[in-house]
DNA sequence: TACTTATATTTGTTATACTAAATATTGTTA
DNA sequence: TAACAATATTTAGTATAACAAATATAAGTA
């Protein structure tokens, strides 16, 4: 454990933030669900938003864009997504689910809905106000 | 964002402490301090107890094995650490600083101390009390 | 002692994170 | 319109994360 206090939240943040990511996914393998859990975010987001641009789902998801576009290549190898045209600015894609994606989503969703909570126990209504709270406060102040 | 509230959660935990480690990095380059976070942790370990094996150095530095494996190659490369066979167990190595190492750790030690501050701005004690019980709640409902 | 099991480290593979640079295209302005 | 700046994406390089498998050694047991 650090000595220095800011250091040791930054520690406990990281830690704690690489164990939730590794429980999911460990839970994502042993179900079989043949992709990963950033990978599963980029297809929420295509399920629920249509047509984004690479731009706007790095956004919503929180990756940069050299980050996404190989995400998006191995959804595309996997076929649950394609990329198309941007039908007015030929420097941009905006990518879709395939059909396969589709059903991928909606096979996933009520398993993955029941994942998360072992994280979770013992935590109040507060706890989570609280969390949110300082969380959000401390990505503000790094703001660019 | 997520609309599910663990999904929620995990989003803004993994959110979070990228951007606290992406600042600390940036600062870090910006003033040429040349490793990285996750080095810096080793090294510090290492200065506070000598002579760690692999195994104990990646305990306290949160690490798995490979991955520390990894970062004391880079340390050793850049000639800021050393391994050295252990005493009693071929198997086992111990690591210790070189007397360049042991100038770079004293050189920026006082330089970290500083850097951290700005994720914390605005959040009260309490806030800190509550973010460390709530993030450690969370790692232990995940042990093992 | 021979066999088995456990441990410490390394190596290999895949995925993600970040930076910088390259490419193509679009928008702006002199 | 020609030059320039801005934008969307990709590519390349390095570091970290996680897992599995390989290697060497140690410890325990029949």
């Amino acid at each position: 454990m650090q000595k220095e206090p800011y250091n040791m939240y930054s520690f406990l943040l990281d830690r704690t933030a690489r164990r939730v990511k590794q429980y999911a996914q460990a839970t994502f393998s042993s179900k079989g669900f043949d992709i990963t859990l950033d990978q599963w975010m980029v297809l929420k987001n295509l399920y629920e938003f249509k047509d984004l641009s690479q731009k706007d789902l790095a956004e919503r998801c929180g990756k940069d864009q050299p980050t996404l576009t190989r995400i998006v290549d191995l959804l595309a190898k996997k076929g649950l997504a394609e990329r198309q045209i941007h039908p007015s600015d030929r420097r941009s894609f905006t990518v879709h689910l395939t059909e396969k994606g589709v059903e991928k989503v909606e096979g996933l969703s009520p398993e993955i809905k029941e994942i998360r909570t072992k994280a979770w126990e013992n935590l109040n209504e507060n706890d989570f106000k609280h969390l949110e709270r300082i969380l959000n406060s401390i990505y503000k102040n790094l703001e660019f």
